[in-house]
DNA sequence: CGGTCTCTTGACGGAGTTCAAAGCTAGTGG
DNA sequence: CCACTAGCTTTGAACTCCGTCAAGAGACCG
């Protein structure tokens, strides 16, 4: 529980005095997830965006055979949530779960467009968070269709060097699009 | 030229007069293109957003092998950049075409800048069309990996069905991360 | 009406899948 | 603190979808 880490990353984006922070903090809630918890349902409704203290989430779809497809990973310093339920009250299309003990701040819908009329240099923060979060998405698009598997696992270890050791295989193998058979041979080629 | 397209497009996310349309619309500026212009280059600086009136643009990359992936299709009544260079200042990362001539309205980076200082409603719009541009490219990339190409063409042609009409057969296949060939061979599959 | 660009069709090959079984590892409870 | 179990990883053999390469048919434009 440290207020600090999250100022910290507002203050890495946008010029936020401790003051003016501890006005909104207070919309924040703060909550711990043990390892495997889920956080957000599918298809259920979420009206919660997660900045991520100190731990590891993923954000996941179950496929029609009940397998999991991983779309992305968040650990620590980072915003989560299943931001389509967020942010039109549908149900969510994705789910997520904890992949270690965790530490979150959460804010609700109402409370995070409170802070945007209120706050306009939060509303800024949010912008160029999604922004350049969906610049990210549009580059690994590209990479999805631009690279095999085997320089698709060679990106990601460049990318998320510490994530190979916190992330599973089968789930990295998943968050490649390939299965953890295949994943597992693409290793065993690397070392040769 | 017909400025109307573009307040219709902003009063449809947020609530804005005609006179504050017009305090700053003034920082937009008109261009026409024609069919196969490039708009934006591969590897250079671009600092400019467009708003499409009328026409059709792709998002691409050139590949090591000099074949082209298309990113993205954009039509009148959305937006169009090479986001990365505009917000980054480095060279972008992909290139934009011209699919039909088209007339747009484009803005700087500084003046981007300026107006969502000087309008915060004009912040939020944007953030709103990047959280919406976001959730829509996590949306694609599960659909990347959960779907065979049958089925991505299929949702290609539920989710975009004037763009079949719109674009050649060998960009919708590039899209789509699949060869001509085999988009052919999944169309001919179909009309039986 | 000639040339270029696009779409179709065929034969073959290969990266990654499928299915299955055998090791391995870490977490749990006695 | 060891033994057991469930879940993860590795490995093998056969298969399949889509890619590759190439050639021909069709469409569009000057």
């Amino acid at each position: 529980m440290n207020k600090k880490i999250l100022l910290q990353n507002l203050q890495s984006k946008i010029a936020i005095s401790e003051d003016e922070f501890d006005e909104f903090v207070t919309l924040f809630q703060y909550k711990e997830l043990k390892k495997k918890d889920i956080l957000v349902e599918e298809n259920r409704l979420n009206d919660t965006l997660y900045f991520i203290e100190k731990g590891l989430l993923f954000l996941y779809k179950t496929l029609e055979n009940g397998e999991i497809q991983v779309i992305q990973f968040a650990k620590e310093n980072y915003w989560m949530s299943d931001l389509y339920s967020f942010f039109t009250s549908s149900n969510a299309l994705f789910g997520i779960q904890a992949l270690e003990d965790c530490q979150v701040w959460s804010i609700s819908m109402a409370n995070f467009e409170t802070i945007c009329l209120q706050y306009p240099k939060m509303e800024t923060l949010f912008r160029l968070n999604f922004q350049t979060a969906y610049v990210n998405t549009l580059i690994r698009v590209s990479d999805i269709y631009s690279e095999d598997a085997q320089s698709k696992y060679n990106h990601f270890l460049k990318q998320f060097p510490d994530l190979v050791q916190r992330v599973p295989q089968y789930l990295i193998a998943s968050y490649l699009g390939i299965l953890p058979s295949s994943l597992s041979r693409i290793r065993k080629k690397s070392k040769a």
